[in-house]
DNA sequence: AGTACCACCTGACGGC
DNA sequence: TGCCGTCAGGTGGTAC
């Protein structure tokens, strides 16, 4: 589940919960989940601090640890698994949890990752990460005009770009698939081909579909029934057209589309989509 | 700069 | 019921 939503709320999870609050301690249950770091380096840095914000950039979490300069911050990507759970009670904890802290009121929030793709990791800033991992701008801050310069002189398809987390971080296969779908462009058209209609159309429902999915809490079943979303299935209804939506395979990742609403070619006539019944907003 | 493939992991699902 | 291949919302490395 974890793209940019599901990151955010995540991290809006983790600060209603457990900010503020002492740690007690930590316990790795699974090292493959360390990225840099190891069980004793992570202990160290966490036992009898407190964690104090959080924010996210693309799919990364960041967690600030009190402390000043000495503190640094706790940094989790959640992978394709990854979760989190904040619990008192031992049978509420997660089939999967792989790093557990326990706070002070007897409370724990779990990293929980099936599949351990997942990372935990220590960093000394954020941007540090960011500049290291080679991240674009995330997803959500990024306006029309930044959207295109970076979009710019990409030589593949559209669909792999929008989730190359160097050009704008945050966007997965799932979204990508909603956003070009909203934006009725087919997900295997040349970056280079698209109109600056088509360019525009893409940034605007990029930062809408993203922010749409955090206010319904990433939950798709809260995600509105004209979202192709709910409807990644072949054979399934468009629910733009009625058309049959179809699975492809673009730069190695399945993906989902309908071939009426999202033609391959630009017809020309794309400059301005027509009046669409698609979502919109 | 792209893409294709493999790897990292576990589990669910469909076919036989 | 059981085995097997395939696929899954991510990323990184390698070889063309």
């Amino acid at each position: 589940m974890p793209e940019l939503p599901d990151v955010e709320v995540l991290g809006r999870y983790l600060k209603s919960t457990s900010l503020h609050q002492k740690i007690e301690s930590v316990e790795v249950r699974n090292e493959k989940v360390l990225g840099g770091t190891s069980s004793q380096k992570l202990r160290r840095a966490l036992r009898g601090r407190r964690l104090e914000s959080a924010r996210r950039h693309g799919k990364y979490l960041f967690v600030e640890l009190d402390g000043g300069a000495a503190g640094g911050w706790l940094v989790m990507h959640f992978g394709m698994t990854g979760s989190l759970e904040y619990f008192a009670s031992p049978d509420r904890e997660p089939a999967h949890a792989r790093v557990l802290l326990t706070f002070e009121n007897g409370y724990r929030l779990a990293f929980e990752d099936q599949r351990m793709l997942g990372k935990v990791d220590l960093a000394r800033e954020p941007e540090g990460l960011i500049s290291d991992e080679d991240l674009g701008p995330d997803a959500l801050d990024l306006d029309s005009t930044g959207f295109r310069e970076r979009l710019r002189g990409k030589r593949g398809a559209i669909k792999p770009a929008l989730m190359d987390q160097r050009l704008l971080a945050g966007v997965g296969n799932i979204y990508a698939d909603e956003i070009l779908f909203q934006a009725r462009i087919h997900p295997g058209r040349k970056a280079a081909d698209l109109s600056d209609a088509d360019l525009d159309a893409l940034s605007d429902k990029t930062r809408t579909v993203l922010s749409q999915a955090i206010e319904r809490g990433a939950d798709p079943n809260r995600l509105p029934e004209d979202w192709l979303l709910l409807h990644r299935q072949e054979g399934e209804r468009c629910p733009g057209c009625g058309g049959e939506v179809r699975k492809i395979k673009v730069s190695g990742r399945g993906g989902y589309y309908c071939p009426a609403c999202q033609p391959e070619t630009d017809s020309g006539c794309s400059k301005t989509s027509p009046q669409r019944s698609v979502p919109g907003r």
